[in-house]
DNA sequence: CATTTGTGTAACTTCAAAGTTACATATATG
DNA sequence: CATATATGTAACTTTGAAGTTACACAAATG
């Protein structure tokens, strides 16, 4: 993989990933835990794992030779915060409409050319 | 490319994806006056395009030879709804520790060991 | 009608993501 | 201490995403 860097984005494009972060919405779990609930190897679950820490979706809880891994409210900043932009957006567009219709009633009519 | 199928999550995570739909929050657009703000070539941008259309973020408005790119709200349901389901889980979990607080308001107070 | 313009797409290349197996290492346990 | 367990990672393979160039075609324009 030899991921260079992953944000928030691309770290949420992959089924796998969001899988993980969904099992960790229940509880926190260790990284085996994790891998016991897919058919991929362990490995390949310990890279997605290392891409959501890099992206900051998760933190870790060593527990001796036990690695929990645990959901990290910031990591969704990012993701919250553009779709909150585009949010405004169509808000913004619906205000504008409404007060359009305000100023001029007739258009709501509909004009047939 | 030859795309074989693009979620929302998948056709975000391209930057030059994300960016086309802010553009796009300014205006409509036509695949040319797109294409010219980037570095990458027509073509490239083209199969953004798709890949924008194929997940539901864009709609086409036909103008003669000219095709304009619209913004679509609903493209945004499904990442919406993902963010909220996680921002449900955080305020919950808050609410919890509240009530845990008000019923046991000693454990607030820091207790070595 | 000939030419220009706007767009789509096929064919190809490149590169990195995602998976694998094999191995290393640290901690726990009999 | 020997073994089992939990995890990380290096090395490798495969696949598909993202880019390119070249070409096709329909609509606009002189």
């Amino acid at each position: 993989m030899t991921a260079l860097q992953f944000d928030s984005f691309q770290a949420i494009a992959d089924p796998s990933r969001r899988e993980i972060l969904l099992m960790l919405a229940g509880d926190k779990k260790s990284i085996n835990a994790i891998a016991e609930q897919f058919d991929i190897s362990r490995p390949a679950i310990s890279k997605h794992i290392k891409v959501l820490h890099q992206a900051g979706f998760i933190t870790f809880e060593e527990k001796g030779r036990e690695r929990y891994c645990i959901l990290r409210q910031e990591g969704f900043d990012e993701l919250k915060e553009w779709i909150n932009f585009f949010d405004d957006f169509w808000k913004e567009r619906l205000s504008k409409l409404e007060q359009l219709l305000e100023k001029n009633p007739d258009i709501a009519k509909k004009k047939n050319k």
